[in-house]
DNA sequence: CGCACAGGTTGACGGTGTCAAGGCTGATCC
DNA sequence: GGATCAGCCTTGACACCGTCAACCTGTGCG
């Protein structure tokens, strides 16, 4: 209500909507139209309707380091968990930012340079906690390894809790985090080996 | 080119364009008119849009309950880098399938009672092979949270490498058959401790 | 003053999913 | 054999969508 920018209020609203419904059904001039706008006006600030996809990419990626980082310092012992933690809890609690994010035909990420940028520095964040674990002398193979089965399983916890059926399958999840320190533990990735 | 049904034609060219171009910009008249139909043909043998997503759900849930099935069979050894190895090539080779399996927008698993059974039989091979390998004794605690890890970890190295910026992240993937390997024994959850 | 320009409006176009009605064809039944 | 009828498809229309183009308007600046 306070006077931000258009360009902010469309931004907002389409998180939203893609927060409740999925990206797939956002209509650019319902958005215009709810802002009280012409159906034409966000066009000034989006090149199309990629563009907007594109912002919100930018946005998430950038929200989505800050989250990462900030666990890894909050959780020194165990930064493997903390990560995870980090990474599933971003997804649920920013889904509107989320389902862009991983969405190449949506935000075409190769297309913008920053938004290229942003998600680097999101996976850096991962792949440089790897490196860091391993320590600098583990053969590339199996940082290469580790980094992906970290990011899988975070990712696909992230996505089955979104829009799959875990919970569904599993069981109501009682608590977000108690589930995500079992798997965790469950899978072997929880504290491992101390590097050295 | 032979006697198909025009069902069936619809399907094949609608899972081939979902592989290659994901399942949004998929326009039923345009795969219509390819198939020499008029653009209301389809519509006939599906109810509307959504229709024809949960036909390719369905379809996709059987060959991939095959696929994971035939998978523990021939690899009665290590099941669970069989099951992930299965899951994951699925995932590959059926892209077109996979892409709309897990988008609930799409699909709406839920309103069909086929589908419905369908999905729910793919997620059950899983689920009983942990119920499986962890015995009958394991509390049920144990079996969710093995689950789901073993679930997020194939579901999101499938995500991740059919959408995601995973291989240009960790670097090319010479063999595929390698890279889920490798990433089953970092993930501590290849060669689990046998029963009793 | 003149003017450029960012920000917004209006109108149009082709494409899309979907509703409604009509047509064709082959099987079934009296 | 002719009427009936269901299954499959066509045609036409509608509202909505993203996008292109032109126009308006107020504000800052030389």
């Amino acid at each position: 209500m306070a006077a931000t920018s258009l360009r902010d209020t469309v931004l907002a609203a389409a998180v939203d909507y893609i927060a409740d419904n999925g990206p797939d059904g956002l209509s650019f001039r319902q958005v215009a139209i709810a802002a009280g706008v012409s159906h034409q006006a966000p066009y000034h600030h989006f090149a199309d309707r990629r563009g907007i996809f594109q912002a919100i990419a930018t946005e998430g990626y950038e929200l989505f380091t800050t989250a990462m980082l900030e666990s890894l310092a909050a959780e020194p012992d165990d930064p493997t968990t903390a990560l995870l933690e980090a990474y599933v809890n971003f997804a649920l609690d920013h889904r509107g930012h989320f389902r862009v994010m991983f969405r190449p035909d949506l935000c075409a990420i190769a297309d913008s340079p920053e938004l290229q940028r942003m998600a680097d520095g999101s996976f850096d964040v991962l792949v440089d906690h790897v490196r860091d674990l391993l320590g600098p002398k583990a053969p590339l193979k199996d940082i290469r390894a580790r980094a992906a089965a970290m990011w899988s399983l975070a990712h696909g916890l992230s996505t089955l809790l979104i829009d799959g059926p875990l919970e569904a399958k599993i069981g109501p999840v009682s608590s977000r985090r108690a589930l995500i320190r079992a798997v965790a533990e469950q899978s072997g990735l929880a504290n491992p080996p101390k590097r050295r």
